[in-house]
DNA sequence: ATTACATTTATACAGGCAGTATAATGGAAA
DNA sequence: TTTCCATTATACTGCCTGTATAAATGTAAT
C-alpha cells in the first residue's frame, strides 16, 4: 500500500530531523513506523533510496509553489524572487532539508553524493537563470558568479543567524540583506568587467543536460502534429481552429525553443486547451501534455 | 616512539584525501603504516582524535606562519591580508584539510563535530579581527555580517572554481575577487547602517573564551614579577636595566590588555630579551615565556 | 647479564551497522 | 478453495569501531 511507504517515509524525515541521518539506523525507522525489515527493502532499495524519497517529495512541491509565484508576475521584478527565496527558506526550516543535505552531502553513499551534488548544481543553476531574468542578458557574464556568491552568502549568514537564535534577525531580514548586496555586486563586476567563471560552465556541470533532449523534441513534435491534425478534424468554426493551432504552435515552440520554458505559461494554457477546446480527442491531447512534461522534466533533470 | 606515532598520521592523512575520512577503516590506516591495532589506540584513543592530531599539527604551522606575514607590516594593508589568505589557500591545497573537514563536520563522532564547529568559528573570528585592523574601529559594527559573507563567498566561488579544473581561475584571483567585493559591501553596509549579526555575539560562540583567563593571567603576573626581579639583580647597568624592564612590561600589558595580543611583536620582543639580555637568569626567562605561551593558546582557545 | 618495565603484536571478542535470504503468515482476488 | 502477493520474523553475511589479553619484543637500570 501506498499509504504505508509514505508512512515509513514521514517517520523516517521525522527520525532524520531528530537525531540525523546517519545516526538514524534502518531499525530505528522499523521501529518508528512498525515495519519489518523486508518490508522496507521492499519499499526502498537502501536508505539512501529512501532519503532521496523524502527530499524528491518536497522539491517537487517546492518547485511549483516556486514558479507559480511567477505566474502573472514581471519575472525581473526582484520582490518576486525574493517572495520566492522566502519560500524555499520557509520549506527549509520545517523540513530541515538543509540541515540534512549538509549531512548526507558527505556520506558513504556515492550514489546519495552524487545525487545531493545535483541538487546543488541545479539550485545554483535556478538562481543564475533568475539573475539572468532581474539583471538581464547585459550582465549574463557575471551572473554565475553572482548566483555562487549569492548562495554563499545566503548559506552562511543564515547559518549562523540561526546559531544566534535568541537575538536572531528574521529569514526576509537575511534574504534582503544578501539581495541589497549582490545588486550592487552585480553591477560593479559588470563595471570592472571581473570574472571568474564563464556562465557556459553550468551546463557542463549537469550531467545529461540536453544531451536526451533532441530525441524527446522529436517526440514532442511528433505529438503536436497530431494533435494539430486532431484539432483540425474537431474544430469546424474556422476562428476557433485558429486560435487552438496558435495556443498549441507557441506551447511548442516555448519548449523547443526557449531556453527556460515557463511552466506557468504552459500549464494555464493547457488548460485552456482542454477546457476551451473540449472536443478535441482526449487522447492527443493527453499524449502532447505527456511529451511536454517528459521535456520538461529533462529540461529540470528530473531530480 | 614518537616518528613512528607521526607516520601513523602521515598515513592516514594520505589515505584520508585518497578515499576520504569515514571510508577509510582503522584496518586500511594499520596496513598502511604497518602497527597493530594495540598501538594505534595507544596512540590515538579513537579515529576522530587522530584526525583532530593531523589537522592540529598543520594548524599550528598555519597560524605561525600567517602571523609571522604580519611582522613589521601595516596591519590596515589589505594585501598583507590577502597574502595570509593566500598561505591558507595553499597550504588547503596541498593537506586538503578543508575538503576532509566538509566531511567530518558531519560524522557520527559528537566530539569531532564539536571541533570542527570550533575550527570554523575560530577563523569566522579571526577573519573578522583582521577586518576590524583592515576596516577600523568605525565599522566594526558590520564586520561580523562581512567576515561571514567573505567566508562564505570565498568558500563557494572555490569550490565551484575547483570543480571547472581545466579552465579555473588561480587561486590569488578568486581571492582579490571576493576581497573587491567585501570592501564595497563593508561601505554600503556602513552607510546604510544594514547590520544582521552583533559582532559581540562571536565570543558568546567560542565556548571557554576568556573564562579561564583571569587565573592564567594570575599567573602570568607572579612570573612577570619574578622575572622583573631576577633582572634588576642581573643587570648592574641603569640604562639596560630600565629597557629591559620596559620591555617586559610592554609584553605583559600586550598580554593582558590587548583583546588580541600581537604575537609577532611579542616573538621579537621575547627574541630580544634572550639575546641581548642574556645575563638574565635563564629560568625566570623559560617561565616567563612558558606562561605567555599558555595565555596566547587560551586567547587562541588552544586548539 | 639479568631483571624490570614499557611498548608492541596477534588475536579473539563485543556490539552495531546495512543489507540479504528464507520460511512462515496473512489477506484478497480468482 | 486455491492462488498470489505483501508482510513478518528471524537468522545470516560482512563490514565497522573499539576493548581485552596474553605473548613477544625492545630498552634501560642494576
Amino acid at each position: 500500500m501506498n499509504s504505508r511507504r509514505q508512512n515509513v517515509i514521514d517517520t523516517a524525515h521525522k527520525l532524520f530531523i531528530e537525531k540525523g541521518y546517519q545516526a538514524t539506523s534502518i531499525q530505528d525507522i522499523l521501529d518508528g513506523s512498525g515495519i519489518s525489515k523486508g518490508t522496507f527493502y521492499n519499499y526502498f532499495p537502501s536508505k539512501g533510496e529512501l532519503f532521496i524519497a523524502i527530499f524528491r517529495s518536497y522539491h517537487k512541491k517546492l518547485r511549483q509553489a516556486r514558479e507559480e509565484l511567477l505566474i502573472g508576475q514581471d519575472l525581473a521584478d526582484i520582490e518576486i524572487f525574493i517572495k520566492q527565496l522566502e519560500l524555499h527558506m520557509m520549506v527549509n526550516k520545517q523540513s530541515k532539508l538543509l540541515i540534512l543535505i549538509e549531512e548526507v552531502r558527505v556520506s558513504n553513499d556515492d550514489e546519495l553524493k552524487q545525487f545531493i551534488n545535483r541538487i546543488q548544481l541545479l539550485s545554483i543553476r535556478w538562481v543564475y537563470s533568475r539573475f539572468l531574468d532581474i539583471f538581464g542578458e547585459t550582465k549574463k557574464p557575471y551572473l554565475l558568479d553572482s548566483a555562487i556568491l549569492f548562495l554563499g552568502m545566503m548559506t552562511h549568514l543564515n547559518h549562523f543567524n540561526y546559531k544566534a537564535k535568541t537575538i536572531s534577525s528574521p529569514e526576509i531580514k537575511v534574504i534582503r540583506y544578501c539581495m541589497n548586496r549582490i545588486v550592487h555586486i552585480v553591477n560593479e563586476v559588470a563595471e570592472s568587467g571581473e570574472q571568474i567563471l564563464d556562465p557556459e560552465l553550468i551546463d557542463t556541470w549537469i550531467p545529461n543536460f540536453r544531451c536526451n533532449l533532441h530525441t524527446s523534441h522529436n517526440d514532442l513534435l511528433q505529438s503536436t502534429l497530431a494533435l494539430k491534425k486532431a484539432t483540425n478534424k474537431a474544430l469546424p468554426c474556422s476562428e476557433d481552429r485558429t486560435k487552438a493551432i496558435e495556443l498549441i504552435d507557441f506551447i511548442h515552440e516555448e519548449i523547443t525553443q526557449s531556453s527556460k520554458p515557463r511552466q506557468f505559461l504552459i500549464e494555464s494554457l493547457l488548460n485552456t486547451l482542454k477546457t476551451q477546446y473540449a472536443t478535441i480527442a482526449q487522447q492527443y491531447v493527453e499524449n502532447f501534455e505527456e511529451n511536454i512534461n517528459f521535456c520538461l522534466n529533462q529540461l529540470e533533470n528530473e531530480i
